[in-house]
RNA sequence: GGGGAGUUUCCCGAGCGGUCAAAGGGGUCAGACUGUAAAUCUGAUGGCACUGCCUUCGAAGGUUCGAAUCCUUCACUCCCCA
């Protein structure tokens, strides 16, 4: 069951078994695994698709085991990567994986009887010694294979190539990570994107050396852009799930402005709606593309399944006010909130007294102007706003009666350029 | 070592004694249109106390009522011949 889902979703790239897995899948609950980088404190866009493919797992019945690599994390995954990673420090390590884990709680259920796991291979790769670990593993690689894998061959034959026997070891660590699943945890199943493709085979080539059993390996497409670009980048770096590095409404706008070629892509990989409304959404895309009907769809699943539903919310209020709605007996907390990727500077209230401050001025002072002949400009031609409303005069005085909330004042240049004045 | 060309406002590039804050293009900023897209169109684009004033045309001096434009020196760049 959990295969035709995948399968028309389009996410069987490879399978190491195309005629036996459906079966074997609806046979009896299995345990799957997927592993995740611990390169930062939050997963970000990327990750979402490895961990929405758990949770599909689960939601049929199967028991998914989040992996983190503490240790493979130190080393660098040679596949697709443009250069050797830095080796990071244990305590960051430590750091990145618990944070990592808070937010797998809110997509996978960890607390039923066989409910989701989370592992670090850290726990189980730290125990070895280097002999061990040749003596017992190494020595079911041969050489020649592990030559031939795609992740090892594209790094020789780039001119600039060349890769350390630490990052050539990488595909021996993730392969002992499925066989310690599989004898810990009964895992069967790796999934991975189709990049992962050597580095799960050989995971299942040493299970049958050295257990005889038989593992299985899905991949799924890369989840790229139609333009060549990476999904879940911006001009402004990486999308993160975590609040605290892209908050809720940013998190919200990057799928809206999914383009048309990719959204429907998205909308398969990524959220759980049925087969029908996507075609459905699919259908609204080709013939009535205005309307984004699918991105609005797409950022409201995953905006509710990342930060709640008090955070599709907070998005929604956000863009509502960004996008042009006037800003009115708002308080400095709503206010700070939605404008928290605003630039913002502080001024003594007084300069609200009297006369008031000049329109001009605050552009200025707020940054959105970089000298009073610039903010005339943006004013008389039409693209100063205060609290969203247009300023029809370049003679505008400000004071306390144009406060948006107790002692902030928004600005704006243009259609979305904004600033916060806030008067203490 | 000899000969030649150049250095202009964010960038490219015109200007070669007054009408030059300096053409044109790019970029940028606004406006219109639009799907929070792409394209297109319009306006603006040294600063300020903005119908006026001040500071800019490699640097410093000089000629002139007046210089980005002429002269001198200096600095840097490029090309050709040795």
């Amino acid at each position: 069951m959990p295969f035709a889902d995948l399968s028309w979703r389009g996410l069987i790239h490879q399978t190491t078994d195309d005629a036996g897995l459906p079966g074997w899948l609806a046979e009896k609950p299995r345990v799957v695994y997927a592993g995740f980088d611990p390169t930062a404190d939050s997963l970000h866009a990327g990750s979402l698709l490895p961990l929405m493919t758990l949770r599909r797992f689960q939601r049929a019945g199967h028991q998914p085991i989040a992996l983190v690599g503490g240790a493979t994390g130190m080393i660098g995954d040679p596949s697709g990567k443009s250069e050797e990673r830095n080796l990071q420090d244990l305590d960051a390590l430590r750091a990145n994986v618990a944070g990592i884990e808070a937010q797998m709680r809110s997509l996978l259920d960890f607390g039923s009887p066989r409910g989701a796991l989370l592992v670090d291979n850290f726990h189980w790769m730290s125990q070895f010694s280097y002999l061990e670990f040749l003596r017992d593993i190494g020595k079911n690689f041969p050489i020649n294979v592990m030559l031939a894998k795609e992740s090892v061959r594209s790094r020789l034959e780039r001119p600039d190539g060349g890769m350390s026997y630490t990052e050539f070891s990488y595909m021996l660590l993730q392969a002992y990570d499925f066989v310690y699943l599989n004898r810990n945890f009964g895992c069967e199943l790796q999934f991975g994107g189709s990049d992962q493709w050597g580095n799960i085979t050989a995971g299942i080539d040493l299970a049958r050396r050295m257990h005889g059993v038989q593992l299985y390996g899905i991949t799924c497409p890369l989840l790229t852009k139609s333009d060549g670009g990476k999904m879940g980048k911006t001009e402004r770096g990486t999308v993160w799930l975590s609040a605290a590095r892209t908050s809720p409404y940013q998190f919200y706008q990057y799928w809206i402005n999914v383009e048309d070629a990719d959204v429907g892509k998205c909308l398969r990989f990524l959220t759980e709606l049925p087969r029908e409304e996507i075609e459905h959404l699919d259908r609204s895309t080709a013939e009535n593309p205005g309307q984004r009907e699918s991105q609005r769809r797409l950022a409201e699943e995953l905006t509710r399944l990342i930060h709640g539903d008090a955070g599709l919310t907070a998005a929604r209020r956000a863009t509502e006010i960004f996008f042009g709605a006037e800003i009115d007996r708002l308080s400095d907390s709503q206010l700070t909130e939605i404008f928290a990727d605003v630039p913002s500077r502080e001024l003594p209230r007084s300069r609200l007294d009297a006369d008031g401050l000049s329109a001009i001025e605050a552009f200025v002072e707020c940054g959105l102007s970089k000298n009073r002949s610039e903010a005339r400009r943006t004013i008389e031609q039409g693209g100063g706003y205060i609290n969203n409303r247009r300023l029809d005069s370049i003679d505008r005085k400000l004071t306390a009666a144009d406060l948006a909330s107790e002692t902030v004042l928004v600005l704006r240049s243009g259609k979305k350029k904004y600033a916060l004045l806030r008067f203490v």
